[in-house]
DNA sequence: CGAAAATTTGACGACTCTCAAGTCGAGTGG
DNA sequence: CCACTCGACTTGAGAGTCGTCAAATTTTCG
């Protein structure tokens, strides 16, 4: 026997937030999410659930899998952030309209979705919510920033680790994983393009990672021996994900 | 003669989303922020506004000169995001209560700010003006995943080709310039630490795109024959400043 | 003028790219 | 069960980009 979870109540907007906002409120706004979402849809390896400049109308949270934001030009692909379950993947549109770049599948992934309109009722009639939605898509802003620093300062070898970090622990904010082994559906090729290298460096900085005895990636899994010794080998500080706890520093 | 302009009416919050936003909406929303705003304030070269972690109380419009968003760390500096005139420089803070980077001016700057407790008041109230500020705040993303790329894309001097077309597009979006001259006060360590490369390579890219003939930095201030060339060569869209004009593709 | 900051140049090594070729692994048809 | 095939992964070689150290030159400003 265990405790009734917020994601066996709430199966599609249960983990919205979670690990990230006063909890009270949260499930208060999961609440009334919970209802305007449509029913769960099955995304194929590697599908387009919205492309760069098409009119957006819905927003979706990401249920399982994972997915991608990427700008696709002259056949290269550069990836610009990745999400895991619990996200909304493309909450930008809502007020953007239209977003500057793909989201995609990466491996097998499920989404529920709701209607702009349906969201607008309830940002408008409820400042709360719509901070709480306003608040999500600053994290997502938050991330970016690290990655661009993370290109700034960090090697391949390096970076590779910290994006593995980074999952380790958004993961963990919405109850997806713990312990040694980390399961992705990357090929090296995604790896490549979430690094801004080449696939062929980026093998060559798998190698290295295992040659430091940082870690194992094998077939997009990751197994390590201690986190804590990755985290420092990639400079990561998780304070830019705004966890639980108080101000960074 | 000349007519009267929003800058001239509304000089602290008039040149906020100038370009972005449908003009009568923003007005309107223009006229509601004015009242809120602080006197002025100037801030010297290299002045800090806000510091990473510092529990932020008030938000701040640019008015004046160039401010940066900057991650520093062991003594480096990298430098994820820049603002010009008209933008709220540190809006984030509203609703993620403390930064994860520290703003700074670079050059000299003046800036305007209005508490958060007068501007949450007005967003409780208003739910369009609430998602004008979320708006803003988005462009920044926006700006961000362009950096992503640019990174991941772009060699030394197409990254600083990149970085002039962009303060080009968004300085003329509040009429702040035109022509074939742009001035900042950045030094090539500035300039460095926005590319992500040392400051002897941005001095060789900089050699680079003078001998190139697209551009010739001194002081900072670019002195261009043809922007539209030099757009071409560092692959520059603006479709995601999201400007006037229809969906992008 | 003189000091400090910014820019420039040279040399050398490290990181990363591309081209080319070879290996491994899962799924398919014989 | 085995050969085949396709994609993913791996390895090698040579070239280009970029980092660092060191030093010279130019510009700024008191």
């Amino acid at each position: 026997m265990h405790a009734i979870t917020q994601s066996e109540t709430h199966p599609l907007a249960g983990r919205f937030l979670q690990g990230r906002f006063p909890e009270a409120a949260r499930i208060e706004m999961v609440d009334q999410l919970e209802p305007l979402m449509e029913e769960p849809r099955q995304l194929a390896e590697g599908e387009r659930l919205i492309a760069r400049g098409q009119r957006a109308t819905r927003a979706s949270i990401l249920l399982e899998g994972y997915m991608l934001r990427a700008i696709v030009q002259d056949g290269r692909r550069f990836i610009v952030g990745i999400h895991v379950p619990g996200d909304f993947v493309d909450l930008h549109g809502l007020v953007l309209k239209h977003l500057d770049h793909d989201v995609t599948a990466v491996g097998p992934a499920r989404v529920s979705s709701v209607s702009h309109d349906a969201l607008r009722s309830l940002t408008e009639a409820r400042s709360d919510i719509a901070e709480a939605l306003w608040f999500a898509t600053l994290l997502d802003a938050a991330i970016h920033r690290q990655w661009i620093r993370n290109l700034e300062a960090l090697d391949a070898p390096q970076r590779i680790a910290h994006l593995y970090a980074e999952l380790h622990h958004r993961l963990t904010h919405v109850d997806r994983h713990s312990g040694l082994t980390l399961r992705t559906p990357f090929t090296q090729a995604d790896i490549a393009d979430m690094c801004g290298v080449s696939a062929i460096h980026a093998n060559r900085a798998v190698a290295r990672l295992r040659e430091l005895g940082l870690g194992e990636i094998r077939r997009g899994d990751l197994y390590v021996r201690d986190w804590s010794t990755l985290e420092r080998y990639a400079g990561f500080d998780p304070a830019y994900l705004y966890g639980p706890g108080r101000l960074s520093r």
